[in-house]
DNA sequence: TTCGCAGCTTAACAAAAGTTAATTTCCATT
DNA sequence: AATGGAAATTAACTTTTGTTAAGCTGCGAA
């Protein structure tokens, strides 16, 4: 259960030489959230500007459209940040939603207190740096196969990079963040199955 | 033609409270790069690792598919920054290719220069959150409109939120950013004119 | 065990996008 | 002004996806 402070320690030692013992200020102002499956994070409207680090467990972020239906902007899970993207770097009120698709374990910091923390203990910024780059790495990642990629072949490479994924998440959900509807999902992998079994 | 610097030297100001005249070790490692249209600025294999601020100009940010053709992943212009991520991020060489479209005035500063002058001068770390932020944001926005909107919406809203971005960027490039091919491209207008003529 | 329900699949049809190729339009260069 | 070439449009046809609705399946609660 505390795996994720001897990762983020060893990952600040790597990064920045900073030493676990030289760590006490930034994990004495983080916290250990518990979620269960189904339990919402983040709601729509929420001003909080949670970042954590996920140690067990897989987050969905959506929102809800015009039209009242849900679309899955991303997941993340076991060793992946996750952060109210919308009140860190906007500002504003989330317009997501992120949602425990399974039992979860967080050990998560106030965006706010860590900018207090780095004022006065620079020596962490690197960590900083990391996942932001981290998780705009993931985004790129994703406009790429957007761009170069059709639905079926982004599926395609989902299931073989990430299988475990699609056993744990319901595939409503990976449609939705394929861009396609649970329909289209069903067609793909039918027609997967015809050319591999051929 | 120093209009970033003043634009930059501000935006450190307000992130920072650090000024104009304390700037000078950061400036000092900037160059300035002016390119002709068609020109590029980074190439396929390239692991030089290079960060601008864009005073002037579209660039397009874009690799050869397995095919053989062109996917545009993403444009900038003036006061975007923009940054060869594959070097940056994965360091390793770029597999994306930059290319001005326009004349173009940029400054530039080599990161790994720039993470020297960091360690010297933490003063000026706030830019790089900003940078990192805008452009985490940026690709942020392009995936949402991937899951929550059809082609055509996507192209409605450039049309609609930047409107000379279409006047200035040749169709075929604005279509594979979309995700879709130039014939697509000609229907969705097509269609457009149809309903708003009507 | 049964019931109910959500999720997945299938079907049928409409709409949109891909592909290839012909045609037109628009520039840039002579 | 004429011309060559790239970009955009149009056309014809194929493939894929969206939409709506009907079954099917699996699983948890009663």
């Amino acid at each position: 259960m505390l795996e994720s402070i001897d990762t983020l320690q060893q990952l600040l030692f790597d990064l920045a030489g900073v030493l676990p013992a030289d760590t006490e200020p930034l994990f004495a102002m983080t916290r250990w959230v518990q979620l269960e499956a189904n339990e919402t994070y983040i709601r729509k409207g929420d001003a909080s500007r949670r970042l954590a680090f996920i140690e067990q467990g897989i987050m969905r972020a959506y929102l809800i459209k015009d039209n009242g239906e849900e679309a899955t902007l991303f997941l993340r899970w076991e060793g992946q940040f996750i952060a109210s993207h919308d009140t860190i770097i906007h500002q504003q009120p989330s317009r997501f939603i992120y949602k425990a698709l399974e039992p979860i374990n967080l050990l998560e910091i106030d965006y706010g207190v860590l900018e207090d923390i780095l004022k006065l203990h620079p020596e962490y910024e690197p960590l900083r740096n990391f996942f932001l780059m981290r998780m705009l790495a993931d985004s790129l990642k994703t406009m790429e196969s957007f761009v170069t990629q059709s639905p079926e072949e982004r599926y395609r490479e989902l299931v073989t990079e990430q299988f475990d994924l699609i056993n744990r998440v319901p595939g409503k959900y990976i449609a939705s963040m394929l861009g396609i509807t649970p329909v289209s999902l069903s067609r793909i992998r039918k027609r997967m199955h015809a050319k591999t079994k051929s």
